[in-house]
DNA sequence: AAGAAAAATGGGATCGCTCCGAGATGAGGG
DNA sequence: CCCTCATCTCGGAGCGATCCCATTTTTCTT
């Protein structure tokens, strides 16, 4: 027998199929006997309107779609749940795609979001240098906001934090704490992300005069594998660090794991900190000093700015919203003076 | 001027739609050229085929929709991800709905996907005592499975875990190693994996003649925080407990934090272990002891099995599917003997 | 070179809904 | 009792694709 047509219910209901419609969308003007009766029969007939249909006319599909590097990153939970709560509370749903990672996927994802299955695409991107959606033919009018990068464009709106400034303060409180060798572990060179806090490092051991900056600067990957290694090279150069700043918390973490299996002691023997408190920070021993970066709210905002251009597309939203990063302090840096 | 329709790309490349459709979906019976320069057209126009008026006739959406408890806890992660992988595979979008841990709202998700926005769910369910999708007409011939949760009504495909075993296994290390005063931290009471674990752990210790079990269960509600207050009572209730089981690792987590606060040594004063085998767990010092669920496993199988009955539904899905919990062994059990 | 078979193309019906203009119904006023 | 105006209701057109069947074109056979 298959699923059960407006048409169904009209023709149990004795009305026209309009009737029906108005009932569904409660737009008004039905009288209230019909439309009990209508709403009974719907009921009766397990009656659900079918939303490609009506999605063809309206040309409105209520759902948003979200574009994730990788899903199971917990970096990227928090803007998930921002943006979720948002989308929830203005009647919308989320389609979830993931761009593993990689450009061309993430290119992908956007294409499929093209084919009108999505009234807005709000991109959490893989922060990659170079700007590659200048000229994305697939997104036209598509509203669409883009989340922890920056462009330069101002046709998109992209919501990020200023890493640069994260850096220099992650810096500048250890410098305060009197440390002055302090290494600086990178994520992968292509992100602009960590170019970006690693940049905030130098200015900061420019400013404080610390000629060295340049030898303490030490590849990493984004990866807790590669900081462990890397944190094994920094203890054993010899160099007199004191104080590790690993361009995110995952690498904080595997440094942590290699300091203890050093037998140092943090932050006795060694101070750190990390970047963009994760939740996990709390549960790690110990918890460590990081720099906030407000993902929530990130999410969050942007999920409005989005539905804000679906729904009034004459209203202007801003080209960039940068955050700061907030010094978040925990147990992990020990004062020099 | 809007997006183009097939009816734009026909009328510019000098054919009819049927033809343009034809190569859309690329059915072949097209004259090579007439394909390139349609083709061609479509670039040009920066034509994509909407989906909604496809689904409209076609009846497939080609979307499956994913139902969560809630998408930033950690363990539901390697669910999806499993899931995902296998729709991608073969071609499905994830459209994301997250239960909030309310049974209510994840009915109200069912119905959203009975509008055929979707053409199977997955759902992760909440666990609750009880089988609450006997007689859900939302669903009425919509393909799903469940993971997380085992039904008995043979009609609805489940995926879950043998949580008993696990209990049972959790429990007989520690007996095999030696202790006795074994202590059990619940979770929530409403859920039944932490019921049936705390079920395995009762025969267990049974079996093994420590007739004080009752006495050493002690009720958490599977955060970390309450993990905290318990394991503080449990280590102030000086009955000589030697060992605890945590129903999950977030509780683990809280309950190791309160050992350490304590100045106590793990395993060395007190063994501990958890269950489930988040990641994160190799993160945590000490990395400990758990038994693992085949997360990710599961939520591939169960989107294979949905996909599966979508395309094939004729074929017949096993209606339950259990998996072993494994015990994973790290450094937080410590032999008495 | 003509006829048959195969390949390529066209056109209309259809999917289930919304929207719009027109018609039916009913209440109230003179 | 008839007319007006507000309230309800109806039916058809259209959204953008697919799919079936008919028609045209091409290729192959003999």
């Amino acid at each position: 027998m298959g699923k059960s047509t407006i048409f169904d219910v009209a023709k149990k209901a004795g009305v026209s199929k309009s009737t029906v419609s108005r009932v569904i969308n409660n737009q008004g003007n039905v009288k209230e006997k019909t439309r009990k009766k209508i709403l009974k029969v719907m009921r009766s007939l397990n009656y659900h309107p079918n939303s490609s249909a009506r999605s063809l006319v309206t040309k409105r599909t209520n759902t948003i779609g979200l574009i994730v590097p990788d899903i199971t990153d917990f970096f990227y939970l928090q803007f998930i749940k921002g943006a979720e709560v948002v989308g929830i509370k203005n009647n919308y749903n989320m389609m979830l795609l993931s761009s593993r990672w990689d450009v061309e996927e993430e290119r992908y994802c956007l294409k499929m979001f093209g084919e009108g299955r999505v009234d807005g695409v709000l991109l959490i991107s893989g922060n990659w240098v170079g700007e590659p959606y200048l000229n994305c033919p697939e997104l036209e009018k598509m509203p669409l906001v883009i989340i922890d990068r920056t462009l330069n464009n101002h046709v998109i709106p992209t919501i990020n934090v200023d890493n640069k400034n994260g850096g220099y303060l992650g810096t500048r409180h250890l410098l305060e704490n009197g440390h002055r060798m302090i290494a600086f572990v990178t994520g992968l060179a292509n992100q602009k992300a960590s170019l970006d806090r690693m940049e905030g490092y130098r200015q900061a051991m420019d400013e404080a005069g610390v000629r060295e900056s340049e030898n303490l600067i030490y590849p990493g990957d984004f990866t807790e594998k590669s900081a462990y290694q890397v944190t094994r090279q920094v203890l054993e150069a010899g160099k007199g660090i004191t104080a590790i700043f690993y361009a995110n918390d995952l690498m904080a973490i595997g440094g942590i794991k290699a300091i203890k299996d050093k037998g140092l002691i943090i932050p006795d023997d060694l101070s750190l900190i990390g970047c963009d408190d994760l939740e996990l920070v709390s549960l790690i021993d110990p918890p460590f000093t990081t720099l906030r970066q407000p993902r929530y709210k990130m999410g969050y905002t942007g999920m409005e700015l989005l539905i804000n251009s679906i729904e009034h597309k004459d209203n202007i939203n801003p080209a960039q919203i940068i955050y700061h990063m907030a010094l978040i302090q925990r147990n992990s840096v020990q004062s020099r003076s």
